[in-house]
DNA sequence: GTTGACTCTCACATTAGTGTTAGGGTTTAG
DNA sequence: CTAAACCCTAACACTAATGTGAGAGTCAAC
């Protein structure tokens, strides 16, 4: 049991707990290859402590709208992988990121704008729906 | 024929090209329960002129983030339905609208800054979560 | 040595809009 | 009459993250 359960490792419903993220959710990443685990011979993962703070980062790059095929290609700085020193990439994958999130913003105050626009001609119009053809 | 196809409608395949949505989309929002049609006695479905703009319009509410569940429970005149006029009900739908869209900007707003924050910090973070057990 | 708490894999459900295909009627033009 | 071009319903696929449950193995404590 001791080389089942490598020292300074814990189980999946550990992280889960000490993360807030589930159990499920802890699978799906691993399977989808955006974190890492260990396999004791019985099957069971183990995972190291880092990997709080990995999947802590993995759910908000999701809320930045990113899904794990993406997560999948940052570079492992990003992702927080352990043993990885900050790297140079970290700096251009966050810039594409704020880049993203700055898009989205434009994308949603276009659509006010529209909303607005909208808005006004419903006042002013109010009863010309009986056009088109 | 002709009273097979009333006066003044079109069929799905006109309305499609017309407004530029799909047929399969079109038969989509018709089962839902957000745009209305006629049925010849053959079965095919017959829309009034009016659907062009109400399909269009089904459209960019969903771009604003509405599901047709939604939609569906919206005004009548705010999804252009025909014979709708102009009605309160819109000016206050419009707005919750827009109050959804402003709160979406708002979070992106604040992931922006979360971003950058980390972007600031993000040599010094590696290594801060070294609690075990 | 048995029970309870873990863990594993596999697989289907959900949400929502849209694409696609299959199999079969209908309309229209030549 | 026939062929092209429409239309119909029904049903499954896709995307993506997560929930849920079955069936089974493992571990720890009493």
């Amino acid at each position: 049991m001791q080389n089942r359960k490598p020292t300074g490792t814990i189980t999946i419903g550990n992280l889960a707990k000490r993360s807030g993220v589930s159990v499920r959710s802890i699978r799906h990443y691993e399977e989808e290859g955006v974190l890492t685990c260990y396999r004791g011979d019985n099957g069971y993962r183990f995972f190291s402590i880092e990997a709080i703070t990995q999947v802590r980062q993995i759910q908000r790059l999701i809320s930045f709208g990113f899904n794990l095929k993406d997560i999948r290609t940052f570079p492992e700085c990003m992702r927080l992988v352990e043993g990885a020193e900050f790297c140079e990439e970290t700096l251009s994958a966050q810039q594409s990121l704020l880049q993203s999130i700055d898009h989205q913003i434009e994308t949603l105050e276009e659509r006010k704008y529209q909303l607005l626009k909208t808005m006004s001609e419903n006042i002013s119009q109010a009863s010309s729906v009986i056009d088109e053809r």
